[in-house]
DNA sequence: CGTTTTTCCGTAAACGTTTACGACAACACA
DNA sequence: TGTGTTGTCGTAAACGTTTACGGAAAAACG
């Protein structure tokens, strides 16, 4: 395919060049490379500055056939259905975090594009099955997730952003609060008078979604609030679906004095339905969003809501993971399971 | 590693499994598996029956190795510098048409991502050097850009998200065009009878905001409007820099009437930072934004802006980069170097 | 100086594929 | 019956590594 130019170090020099070019064999080679113990200093230190010069770095497919195991982690990512036309911004820090982290372990980090409708289901067999990954990470777990119980099943290593029902307790998991998120939103508004509170979720399959729910009923029950499904409204997880079904919960009989949505986008969509017909958030209305990105906080009202720290989380993951990896796993019972962590509300003008 | 249960389907079946249970060699099960014409139609059938019951799939290590190719193509992703919690909803799109695009042409998209910071040179080379794709698609292309040389001067394949200066006219490249989406802001706002027209750019080492500029200055030019530096900022591209920068050109001598900002995130910290100063966009100021994403329609007011098309858009270069690989390239004569898409202007309410 | 240990290195097999080559049978043709 | 052709398959090499093994030389030890 490339025509190989003579002169300049060739774009793919072998181990065998570096072992021509200094005369002794490639497994000498590959031992002082590979900093095994048992090769001379010197002849160590030739090799080095030799693989620098021939500019030499081993084949991948090379290594993982020999080694039977790729050195790299695969993210499933994938446009959510109805999801259309933006994006997720929730990922970009997220996998920042979980990248730097393999990388401290020699792992590289490829995210896996699905297409969109097919929930990943057939791009992760491929992943598995053709072995271009030693272990795989999911998000936006379901809460029954055939991802999950397809790799519990076959016992290929996993770890997943979010909890699930699938796959019992097998594989490392890391999730952020949403339940108390959701009960600490529905408190902060009890405690300023609400009694009518709106949510604007997601569908109750995708398991965050679920907690925020729960979390929300719970609360409302506390405070001896009937929980109205005439307050309630699924929309797609974007400013689309924010914007279609905020109308419906305003439309109730007795509107609601305050509204929780699940996230920014859906936040955004909202604010705007509500701005058209007349209403303004933080004014006429209070408003928190349980997922929130600097956008709430650069919003006209800057809305109130929880800041996930998503850089770390995406660091821990990524250590939770190489704890369950025998290949990488430190002293016995440093094993992580299950983890969840807080969220913390940033109280802002909306509410 | 994992431990091989007895009775199901072992993870790793390999072709020399299929060989042995069917009792023919493992050449005949190669061919047979890749439809050449040399096998028997029913030893054909009953080795595509036996790799669907043993769950076979090929070690993509074992191919790529005999192969000397990957089968997979390498997308660059990167936080940019200063963009740390927010992330790039750009993306996720033009990933869906690039990926759908390239899987069409049995072809793997893996997303690298880049460690903040190194501008993705490490892990370019690495990708390169180590052979994990047969090329490498850029995005964010900057004016001279090291990635560029690289990759030219190593005849590695490659294709551009945004035009550059560097490495000549050997690869295919696909950009919008920002320079008349900068003019035409100028020429519909100088329309309206504005004269004072701030522009809020990023760096203008990233090619789309040098391109933005010129068209700016030269709409301004071709309507005898001097050109004020005072009314031009420079800022991080993500809300924060929107927020801080916005104010600068505000406090100039002579105020703007029009802000024309380089994109969505942008604009929503500028117009906060608008906000709090008592200006209201649409109304006190007109405001334009350049490269807008669904959140500048939900944005009150609506945002007059310049949407991409992103999927169709990574579905085209998906197709110019498989015209230029000779693998892939039909008839001579296909191959597409260079293209510029127009971007239309969408009326909304802030200006 | 002889023996044992250590240090260093070369040899060769193996990982899972693909593919060039040749072999063998069946068949067609004269 | 002999020769050529076609269809089908097995053999073995090759891709670039890593690593178990053994051997030779050097060092250590008595």
């Amino acid at each position: 395919m490339l025509a190989k130019t003579v002169g300049e170090p060739s774009l793919a020099s072998s181990i065998h060049d570096l072992a021509r070019h200094l005369n002794i064999s490639i497994g000498t080679v590959s031992r002082a490379l590979n900093g095994r113990a048992d090769v001379n200093a010197d002849t160590r230190q030739r090799v080095l500055e030799a693989a620098k010069k021939l500019n030499y770095a081993p084949n991948q497919s090379g290594r993982s056939l020999r080694q039977g195991a790729t050195h790299s982690i695969a993210f499933m990512l994938q446009p959510h259905p109805g999801d259309q036309q933006y994006g997720e911004p929730f990922f970009i820090p997220f996998l920042t975090g979980l990248q730097a982290r393999l990388a401290e372990s020699g792992l590289d980090l490829i995210v896996v594009m699905g297409a969109p409708g097919d929930y990943q289901q057939e791009r992760l067999r491929r992943v598995v099955e053709t072995r271009r990954a030693d272990a795989v990470v999911l998000a936006w777990t379901r809460r029954e997730d055939e991802r999950i119980e397809y790799l519990a099943e076959r016992g290929f290593p996993f770890a997943t952003l979010g909890r699930s029902r699938s796959g019992g307790k097998s594989y490392p998991s890391l999730d952020l609060d949403f339940e108390k998120a959701g009960s600490d939103a529905v408190d902060r508004l009890v405690s300023r008078g609400h009694r009518r509170i709106a949510a604007i979720r997601p569908s109750l399959d995708l398991n965050f979604g679920h907690l925020f729910m729960t979390g929300y009923r719970k609360a409302l029950r506390r405070h001896g609030i009937e929980v109205d499904p005439g307050l309630i409204a699924e929309g797609f997880i974007n400013e689309a679906g924010g914007y279609q079904v905020t109308p419906r919960v305003m439309l109730s009989k007795d509107r609601p004095t305050a509204i929780i949505f699940n996230n920014d986008a859906m936040a955004l969509g909202g604010c705007k339905a509500l701005a058209e017909m007349g209403i303004s958030p933080g004014h006429d209305i209070a408003v928190i969003v349980i997922v929130d990105t600097p956008l709430c906080r650069y919003f006209s009202p800057a809305l109130t809501g929880f800041r996930p720290a998503l850089e770390p989380l995406g660091r821990r993951l990524a250590e939770m993971l190489l704890a369950s990896l025998p290949a990488f796993a430190g002293p016995e019972g440093t094993r992580i399971m299950r983890e969840v962590w807080p969220l913390e509300l940033i109280a802002r003008d909306s509410d």
